[in-house]
DNA sequence: TCATACAATATTATCTACAAATTAGAGGGC
DNA sequence: GCCCTCTAATTTGTAGATAATATTGTATGA
């Protein structure tokens, strides 16, 4: 088990998490799939220690789901715990565009997002969707680094918005990817003036529209509510 | 391994994690204590498997931090990471007293809130340190669970929450706490008048307030930077 | 036909043993 | 006396093996 990218020596409950985060983004594995602790051990040449390791801490994070005796599953989000975790990054997203304004010239913070939002922008008429959703994450990961808060980062899961991606993304309409375009604009705006609440309710509104959106969806894009 | 209680059979991570924040809460296990693998498998009956997982839980929560191949320690928070945490809890604790101010009239919460509310004033007289801070813990339980989020109980990290006040708790002074207690009465008025607008705001003040209390104390109280 | 009891299988939960890394301390050189 | 090096002990990381539990399939009786 020493093959693995000769890159950096990762641990062995970290590759596994890696590699099943990876599968969440490429689709290799979706919501509601029951992991078997043996398959995992097989595919990525690690014993079933490190693997369960992963697993604890992919279901702190809310990625994974264990049930006691009944195994490991990639969570799959009710409607209600889709409404229940956009709520939530409403204010967190928020809260993080305000600061990344106020940290707008500080280090290079300007040129780190300007590079970002252009790269997402330039998505704009291409029609990439695993592209696009790539530079979105990357447009946000970039806003709460430079809100300089470094707790924001295991607030904001990123994790959890691969799920609620891959559960949802394919189900959205194109006037909604107008509208957020629209939004990005917005904030981006904002945050490049260093106007922070103006930033700050750009991103709240854009994340709540984002939430109507979503829960204007039809069941089928949800989880029983009786899978938990 | 099997002595431990018989009222419910929790799995030996779950039982490994839930003594672990208990030590915490009791002052047993203190912030940059290390802890040895080999002691809990000791002490607790079980083998490393189990602590392992509840170690990686644990970090994953934030209350415990690993370092590869030097063990895992009681998280002591530094200055910089007290003013992050409490600052994202300042947002989500506000978003929470809305939520249950909004539903105050759903169920039994009133009747809930009413008592947990008694319950902690009563305490405003009385100088027992431990029992007030463990009555304020359920005050806030209440109010999360009001809320009506179920992800919020993830995000708002009670375990953490134990962390700060055995770090903190000690140095707060008198006057803080009458601050407190008339902020904990301002917030109780609003949600119990279902106004979920001036609950938000009125929690949100009282984290801020706190927070910059906190900000005011000496080094000592904080792990140094380099800690991480 | 359906329900139930039982056996076989699959999978998880835990333990024990070994390998790798770090740390602590003794010894020797300057 | 101080610092470096090397060895021993401690501790973590991983693997493999065993026990316990749940699930599936099958047969039996009403």
């Amino acid at each position: 088990m020493l093959d693995r990218e000769t890159t950096l020596p990762l641990s062995s409950p970290d590759h596994v998490a890696r590699a099943l985060l990876d599968g969440i983004k490429s689709g290799r594995y979706v919501p509601g799939q029951r992991l078997i602790e043996a398959d995992l051990t097989a595919e990525l040449s690690v014993s079933r220690g490190p693997v369960r390791e992963a697993l604890k801490q992919l279901a702190a994070e809310g990625v994974v789901q264990l049930f006691a005796h009944r195994g490991a599953y990639i969570r799959k989000l009710t409607r209600r715990e889709v409404t229940d975790i956009l709520v939530i990054q409403e204010t967190l997203t928020a809260l993080a565009a305000r600061l990344a304004a106020e940290n707008i010239d500080d280090r290079d913070n300007r040129e780190r997002f300007q590079s970002a939002y252009e790269r997402l922008m330039s998505f704009r008429d291409r029609d990439d969707r695993n592209a696009v959703l790539d530079e979105r994450a990357k447009f946000y990961e970039t806003i709460v680094r430079m809100s300089g808060n470094l707790e924001l980062s295991r607030f904001v899961p990123i994790p959890q918005t691969n799920l609620l991606r891959t559960q949802l993304s394919q189900h959205l309409a194109p006037k909604d990817r107008d509208r957020q375009f629209k939004e990005y604009e917005n904030i981006a705006r904002h945050i490049l003036a260093g106007s922070g609440q103006n930033a700050e309710s750009g991103m709240s509104r854009h994340i709540r529209n984002t939430r109507l959106s979503i829960e204007r969806l039809h069941d089928v894009a949800f989880a029983g509510e009786v899978s938990a």
